[in-house]
DNA sequence: CTAAAAGGTACTTTTCTAGTACTATTTTGT
DNA sequence: ACAAAATAGTACTAGAAAAGTACCTTTTAG
């Protein structure tokens, strides 16, 4: 329910791992996959996106790999979400019907229309705009910790009658 | 990207318009189609899910209608997209490989786990629920004000060179 | 009785996601 | 210098979900 796609998911997951690394080392795709538990041909594709925005730089050839080339604090999830998840279908206007163009950001911030849904979509943008890379990497020094989680809080059922 | 359903958006619509009305008043689901301009089929899709949850009541036979049965001040967008986009994929477990289960909201804010992925998804839930439906409504008296609005704000070049 | 409106069911089409296979490029080792 | 190996980058395919459509049933005011 209006989640992160799994590409999107797997990029943010690479992005705080590699912002919890030195900065100058360089980690293949291949040792990203393992260390964050994520398939490795997935994890290419969303690196390669990063790559060509300019939010990692890529390393070719032997020892290659990629290295985070943005401070982590200049990193904010809209900005990420909308690299990763394609400028595909961002809020069409549905109040004017005879213009359902899709809106840009730039759009979305200056639109005078008062539809709701359009409120919603731009306190969403303006939401992920705060939160950055570096926040979310916090604490996530290395991924072997995850191991160390006891996942106490399993509760099966479901707790909540929800559909 | 990380965009409200067209249902969930239609839902989010109608309730809104409901609440600019006054709340004795019956609105037909055809009426609301017109007034928000939304196509009437999708619409009363989004409308049965939304009466048989208890968010909107509904008066069956002719002159019947959809009536709001809560208060705006008390409808809050985490729960209303998790009642229209359904409990689908909400945030698998990334960091645990051998626990792919989806967790349900309870889990997700126990969760000890410090996933990046994670931590988005619980902030963007605790963001969603502090949005109420009487914000979204405020302004939005009446989807004739939809014709005044001149679409000043064109802008067709696309600014940032995103893709 | 009739018409209008909700409620329900089922289906088609379209789009997006997830995953896989393949190609191009660079560096290391001989 | 050349070949081999490792890695980034590209392209493609199948599956699932969303969007939209259509039809039929139930209810009830007039």
């Amino acid at each position: 329910m209006l989640a992160l796609t799994k590409k999107t998911s797997y990029g943010i997951l690479a992005m705080s791992y590699l912002a919890s690394q030195p900065v100058d080392r360089v980690l293949s795709a291949r040792q990203i996959a393992q260390e964050c538990h994520v398939p490795l041909s997935l994890l290419m594709n969303a690196m390669k996106v990063l790559a060509g925005v300019g939010y990692v730089e890529s390393v070719r050839g032997p020892r290659g790999g990629y290295r985070l080339a943005r401070r982590p604090e200049d990193v904010n999830l809209a900005d990420l979400v909308a690299t990763l998840e394609g400028p595909v279908r961002q809020a069409q206007c549905l109040s004017d019907p005879a213009n359902q163009h899709e809106c840009t950001q730039v759009e979305m911030s200056r639109c005078p229309v008062v539809d709701p849904v359009h409120r919603v979509h731009r306190r969403l943008n303006d939401f992920l705009r705060k939160v950055t890379l570096a926040e979310l990497a916090e604490g996530h020094t290395d991924a072997s910790l995850v191991e160390a989680a006891p996942q106490t809080a399993a509760l099966p059922g479901g707790a909540s009658g929800e559909k």
